[in-house]
DNA sequence: CAGGTCTCCTGCTAGC
DNA sequence: TGCTAGCAGGAGACCT
């Protein structure tokens, strides 16, 4: 599932390709990609306007129109790829770009589990991003305001960190390598983190961030940033989707649990 | 307000 | 071998 890292590889290979591009129309075969928006208002907007950028927040990849910010959002399986314009409509491709009337880019999601919003511009305050906490490079993350947030909060620290509305970017898979890095049992309850693991998970976002952006993110299961493009960060995981496997660390088993719904993978000797 | 549960989807897989 | 039930999972809606 893509997280920071992967839609960061995105967000950089589209920029590439498609600023300074026109949209010329836009083709919606799947009305809930853009979810409780009037999907013809939707394709009379974005006519002709031109992806002066993109840019990234959170997860969520964010192209700078003239007039309007289209947000997508690619949850499990989003993708976008370039075709031919006249080549056939491949099964789950959602939503076909008419790029300067030269090429086709197509957003395809098997899941269907991807958004998109078309906000304007002087609007973002009532968009999804509105809620979203700090990226992790922002320099108001720091003991203050994890403190702060955590105080209340009764969860397992690996269900919180997964809360968007408080570090953006971390999903599943980068969450349970902060943690390992960190030292940190998942299980543990986030008001219940001293301030020494507290500044390790924010040292450990960052670092752990870092690297995958790097590795052009991380290649698991059917995720590619675009067709042909695949990630190398796998390779640097220690304990994600590792069960079974000894910690590179101590030689111990990684076990694989469900946390707050999700499976979590941790080493029980390294993390106590 | 915090936390729990349900929902959206489809491909894959375990189990018979 | 072929079929199906169940699982996976980000985030918002809804309920307690």
């Amino acid at each position: 599932m893509p997280e920071l890292p992967e839609v960061e590889t995105v967000r950089r290979a589209l920029l590439l390709k498609l600023k300074g591009r026109t949209i010329k129309e836009i083709t919606i075969l799947y009305n809930n990609v853009f979810e409780n928006q009037d999907i013809q208002k939707v394709k009379e907007k974005i006519k002709n306007q031109t992806i002066n950028d993109i840019l990234r927040r959170g997860k969520w990849l964010e192209f700078v129109l003239d007039d309007y910010y289209l947000l997508s959002h690619l949850r499990m399986e989003g993708k976008y790829v370039y075709r031919k314009l006249d080549d056939i409509v491949e099964k789950h491709q959602h939503v076909l770009f008419n790029i300067d009337d030269e090429f086709s880019l197509r957003y395809r999601d098997v899941r269907k589990f991807g958004k998109m919003h078309l906000v304007k511009k002087d609007e973002l305050s009532k968009s999804p991003l509105s809620k979203l906490g700090l990226e992790p490079w922002d320099n108001n993350l720091d003991l203050v305001y994890l403190k702060e947030k955590y105080k209340k909060k009764t969860l397992p620290i690996k269900t919180v960190l997964l809360d968007q509305e408080i570090i953006v970017g971390i999903g599943n898979i980068y969450a349970d390598e902060i943690l390992f890095l960190s030292k940190i049992n998942p299980h543990k309850k986030a008001k219940e983190l001293n301030d020494k693991e507290m500044q390790s998970i924010i040292d450990n976002t960052k670092k752990v961030l870092d690297k995958a952006i790097e590795e052009g993110g991380t290649t698991i299961r059917s995720y590619t940033s675009e067709e042909g493009i695949t990630g190398n960060n796998q390779n640097n995981l220690y304990v994600h989707q590792r069960e079974g496997e000894k910690c590179q660390i101590c030689k111990n088993v990684i076990v694989r649990e469900k946390i707050g719904g999700r499976s979590t993978y941790y080493c029980p000797k390294c993390q106590k």
